[in-house]
DNA sequence: GAACTAGACTAACAATTGTTAGTTTGTTCA
DNA sequence: TGAACAAACTAACAATTGTTAGTCTAGTTC
């Protein structure tokens, strides 16, 4: 187990703080008085505010991404492909709780990166909406607006930050089992 | 058709802005350039920026509740129920594109208004769970977790803001039934 | 024409913001 | 012992924050 650095620490009490609040509303003096130091300190470890978003947002977009790549190109038929990108974000969510706040809601207070996310979020939107339209087109997926069905799947997936800290008896692996149920064979009897 | 008043149209152009970058990072003096005057004008028209957002969230939460009730008590079954409260978020969703941002994230911000907020959002999702309790019971739904069908289907209705401006040709109705049947009936054949 | 009103303005305030410079403290290792 | 380093500190900065006080202007009403 690897120690963590001080600069990751403060990163991690940043994401916490960026959840309850955003970022905005986060000054340099809360990050301090939770980190139980002073504001000047943290510049002894991070270059900015802005740069601890920054590191935040990416490094989980860039995840995101990865694990796209994955599915996209393993062999799976379309239903499974659904599965599996149901349970990349339950995975990155339940381990990510804080930083997927600061992906979903403050990613555009990005500034140089900003450009760069936003392609890949439209990129891994594009992956996702592909596979949707080839599971169409091979007949495991009725035949509806697939940009709507992404849309819902999507935005549920994104919202797992909300909801997964609220649930005690977590078991990870039943809650994907689950999502993918209700998600893709609905809730009608 | 009433006409707006200065105080509409800052409350109206404040949630343009609280949409785009969140209700911290909105200053008074951005919204007074968005209008076209100085800062310090706004003030003849309302007391505080906490006032605005307060204005703008309630008003709609009151909406919602007023809605739920309707549906609630109604003598409609469970999956008409359902498809009810799909058609109120469409509605309201459409009409308050930009409040519905606010609503969303930056509730936490309200500051006497919080626990009220907080309590009509409570009482809203425990309306919701106990019509898909109803549904199960009766044998109209299928008996997985109430909680995370309620999750999944809330967070897509609480995401509309956020997608419906991008779909130019939007028919309302079509919207509703094409979600009633994704979040019903599921996307697999 | 006088009074009233809606709605803008300038100027300023006290507090808070992110950040920098320079210094001190304690620990590690040659 | 002494050099080096990580990590804290104090003090201060220039800019920005929400808001107030007081004033001016143009239109409406009596």
């Amino acid at each position: 187990m690897k120690q963590e650095t001080r600069k990751q620490e403060i990163i991690r009490i940043a994401a916490k703080l960026f959840k309850e609040k955003g970022y905005s509303a986060v000054t340099m003096r809360d990050l301090a008085k939770a980190m139980g130091i002073k504001a000047a300190s943290l510049y002894n470890h991070i270059n900015s505010k802005q740069d601890i978003l920054k590191t935040i947002i990416i490094s989980l977009a860039e995840e995101f991404t990865e694990g796209m790549k994955l599915i996209q190109t393993s062999d799976e038929n379309c239903i499974d492909k659904l599965k599996s990108i149901i349970e990349l974000h339950v995975r990155i969510s339940s381990q990510n709780i804080y930083g997927m706040a600061s992906l979903n809601n403050d990613w555009m207070h990005l500034e140089e990166k900003l450009e760069y996310y936003q392609k890949l979020r439209i990129d891994y939107e594009n992956d996702f909406r592909n596979i949707l339209k080839e599971g169409i087109v091979s007949g495991e997926i009725v035949n509806v607006k697939p940009d709507v069905m992404m849309f819902s799947i999507l935005t549920t997936l994104r919202s797992l930050y909300i909801w997964i800290p609220k649930k005690e008896d977590l078991n990870l692996e039943e809650l994907s089992s689950t999502l993918s149920k209700i998600l893709i064979t609905g809730i009608n009897k």
